[in-house]
DNA sequence: CACGTATATGCGTTCAAGAGTATATAAGAA
DNA sequence: TTCTTATATACTCTTGAACGCATATACGTG
């Protein structure tokens, strides 16, 4: 196993990992919230810990988990290739939900202007090529 | 096998994948490019097409496949969850960085407007926060 | 010291995903 | 029809990850 992606497919890891957004907890609370046997609990944190998804403070007997944001950073980075694919996909929804809302919406124009409308990644998609 | 995570786990997916974002490509195609056994990638893509990561599109005896964009949504949902945590940690990089090449210090906004209802693949990190 | 708590690790088992090979299906072309 | 190209599927084998259980380590407390 090596790769960030290998990491976040197992259901638990990711269980451990959100509950870890809210704050830092040690072994036992994770292994309490969520149900979970210690030592599946310590198997997976030294997965994720290798991985560099958390790491950890030693309090007494206790070990304090908390997250470190680089593989989250190159997960987003892996993502941002299809971003363009997507964002023109919630553009889509958004055209619907604005003509849902907007009162008067009488008499479609044949041809909309298309507002200017300049928010998130790349804005410009089309080009057809899908023959 | 069923979650995003487990379909994006395995590198011959995702380098399909990545293939697949310039363009639609027949498996022919994809077979040569990646330089990997035709049945190995007539079995990725059909993982990948009952994911709903790709379609298929049937030209004589080819079949072409395409992106589709919600699975991709859903991972980024996943993912924004953890976007404040590294959010931080790319402006104190985004800091740095500006001061590097920034010899005349311009007055950088300390606080950016909201717009009207955001959206899109959220860009927007700020909001401290963390600590 | 002995004892309880907190966490890590070792071992055996199970299970399923990926790979490789062969073969089936389907659609042109001759 | 027969042949060739393009793609899908069936089958076997191997490997490795996750689990359960037992145990080791480490720290604190009496």
């Amino acid at each position: 196993m090596e790769s960030v992606f290998d990491i976040i497919a197992e259901p638990n890891r990711r269980a451990i990992l959100s509950l870890l957004v809210s704050s830092q907890q040690s072994v036992g609370e994770i292994e309490r919230q969520l149900r979970m046997p210690q030592p599946t609990v310590s198997k997976h944190l030294r997965v994720l810990r290798e991985a560099g998804f958390v790491e950890s403070r030693v309090d007494a007997q206790r070990r304090l988990y908390r997250l470190k944001p680089e593989p989250f950073q190159e997960l987003d980075d892996w993502l941002a290739q299809f971003r363009r694919l997507w964002s023109q996909h919630v553009d889509a929804l958004e055209r619907h939900l604005d003509r849902m809302d907007a009162p008067m919406d009488r008499a479609r124009p044949t041809k909309s202007k298309t507002t200017k409308r300049q928010r998130g990644p790349n804005r410009e998609h089309d080009n057809g090529e899908t023959k």
